[in-house]
DNA sequence: ATCAATGATCGTAATATTACAATAATGCAA
DNA sequence: TTGCATTATTGTAATATTACGATCATTGAT
């Protein structure tokens, strides 16, 4: 198939599925990454640190753009992107409290 | 395509990557859930618990083996599945470390 | 207005994922 | 052994993802 059916799973766990999926692309680690270090937002220079064509990276920054976890403002001729604070501390608290439910559990196997 | 391109990717965005796909799934999150809720290990009941045929479960069982997440052992006619408890922590402590990456940083859009 | 640069979008090919029926493999019980 | 329950595997169809060339839209500069 390669649709989720995700009628039969709560909105949390589409919710958390989603999250986790944005972040599923080493291009996409990559690009948060480097918007993290060179903090002012970047544009194409991503194209040029990554080693991906240029489609490819505007695809990857709409699925970014898509899940919150960037946005892009008009910056002259270029575009700035930059990480949404509030968005990431909201994947942080819920990608944290999802590890966190398995605190101090029993083993069993 | 559908192939990443990992070789210009480091080794560490390769990795959070893959982590973040194992889990890029509502029926995974959805069975790491229920093996956290039922503690003791749970085999065919995710097949009922969940609304999805056995060999889909026991393909997103494997994925989760593969990645490490959770681990099978013979339990008579069943297998008993459970977290593995060193591989989650490794998970949350690495996720943790990339969403800290971000903190206090001057904002620019 | 023309041009160059930047970035989005479209179209498309290659590959991956998801889901399930069918079937095989394994273990237990009678 | 035969039969039943449980799980893995195989095969396959439907859909999604990834990557890129080509093209369009926008902006700034000349």
């Amino acid at each position: 198939m390669g649709a989720s059916k995700t009628e039969i799973f709560t909105q949390e766990q589409n919710k958390l599925a989603q999250m986790m999926k944005a972040l599923a692309h080493p291009a996409r680690i990559a690009i948060i990454q480097e918007l993290i270090k060179a903090n002012a937002c970047i544009c194409n220079d991503l194209v040029e640190e990554l080693g991906l064509a240029q489609a490819t990276i505007s695809q990857h920054l709409k699925e970014l753009k898509t899940a919150g976890l960037i946005k892009g403002t008009v910056e002259g001729a270029s575009i700035c992107y930059c990480i949404d604070e509030k968005v990431w501390k909201e994947y942080k608290q819920q990608l944290a409290s999802f590890f966190v439910a398995y605190e101090n559990k029993n083993k069993c196997c």
